[in-house]
DNA sequence: AGATAAATTTAGATTTGTCTAAACTTTTAA
DNA sequence: TTAAAAGTTTAGACAAATCTAAATTTATCT
């Protein structure tokens, strides 16, 4: 069955929201592919007719096995095309995404599996997120946003959840990146932003909306 | 300015028809672009719009220098990415170029620049055509197609027209490639073939179909 | 020069993906 | 347990790129 890069992008950003959020609903996934609520309901029929969600007007969807095995093909060709900009062709990690959201849309087998075995079949991408391989399995680590994590407790961070400019210029300018060990000092529940503490740096205060999108291993 | 896929393949393939066809013609361009020649006369009225060609209804049509920028930016980003997946990923040469169609409409500077680093800033793709640099300066080698060349004459191929998978498939066949000496023995003006002899092989003949779209140095 | 053939363009329809505005469900909360 | 709010869907419109069929223009050939 053929794809148009819409549709790949709706698969994608709906495996994105099974796995990443809690609610999977019209309203996150036109946000996720930047559209408007009712073009989401357009796709979703269409979607629905390639067998590829399971959708009832008005109640919650869900991918189908034959919908995430799609998903998770894109996601594998955009994780492994990071990589190769950032490990072959020396990008930075926070200039990578918007380019491997166009490579990830190319459509040859023998391309892909080709790009995987010189790249020597990496198993995590630069944003420390894992690529799956040419099965569709995929490591799963399970993540915890800073919004989850307790107080005082010293954990490295191992993904990012927005990846798009602004959040990564972000993350730059605090110098938070795969690896940085991160220790939650204290919450504010007014408007769940938290104060952290990066290595021995003066502590730093994040907004929820920041800190939702920053993962460790649970 | 931004350009559709679509748009870019126009251009292109007007471009390849300026410098490899006597005639430019609707006609021709639909062919190259496959697609009928009334979807053709809507496009070049759009890419006269956007000052690409010049046109007049019922009159030829060229690119601008605009469009002649646009149209070599499209065909050097096609070249390196076949320079890459033959020397890189190790395609053979004559599967790379349905995936360069695809690779070469990827908008990013800094990708496209960086892989010619990384290449080693090639002048030549592997069907030997001449990749232009990034200000669209292209090496002109003055090609004639086997249908120009004279006879008793040993030439080797410097490049090839018609790179679709028919046609690559059978230069396969008889073991014809960049750099393979070739000396015609036989035209039959009836049909346009030509008797040719590889090296010390047993003489073939070639089509006329085929003949004008192998390329030697005038 | 006039008739026919070839090439080109227009008119009108179709598909994909989007939008706005209005209508309809579901959830929330007084 | 209703009324308002929040979320979702429909209806109708639009742009890009294509198509077929018909009309128009240019070229060709007695």
């Amino acid at each position: 069955m053929n794809f148009t890069e819409s549709e790949e992008n709706y698969l994608k950003e709906i495996y994105h929201l099974e796995t990443r959020s809690q609610r999977v609903s019209a309203t996150l996934l036109s946000e996720a592919v930047q559209t408007k609520a009712s073009s989401v309901t357009d796709m979703l029929k269409r979607l629905s007719a390639k067998k590829m969600v399971h959708y009832k007007p008005y109640q919650n969807f869900t991918l189908t096995d034959k919908g995430t095995a799609k998903a998770l093909e894109i996601i594998r060709k955009h994780r492994l095309w990071e990589y190769f900009l950032v490990s072959i062709l020396g990008f930075s990690w926070k200039d990578v995404h918007p380019v491997a959201e166009q490579l990830e849309h190319i459509s040859s087998n023998e391309l892909i599996q080709r790009l995987d075995d010189f790249l020597g079949n990496p198993a995590f991408d630069p944003h420390g997120d894992p690529i799956p391989d040419k099965n569709g399995k995929i490591e799963q680590v399970q993540q915890a946003s800073l919004l989850e994590i307790p107080l005082k407790v010293k954990k490295q961070v191992i993904a990012i959840g927005d990846q798009t400019a602004p959040m990564m210029d972000l993350l730059n300018h605090y110098q938070i990146g795969i690896g940085t060990a991160i220790t939650i000092m204290r919450r504010f529940a007014m408007d769940d932003s938290l104060q952290i503490k990066i290595g021995n740096k003066q502590p730093i205060v994040l907004s929820g909306q920041i800190a939702k999108n920053i993962y460790c291993a649970k």
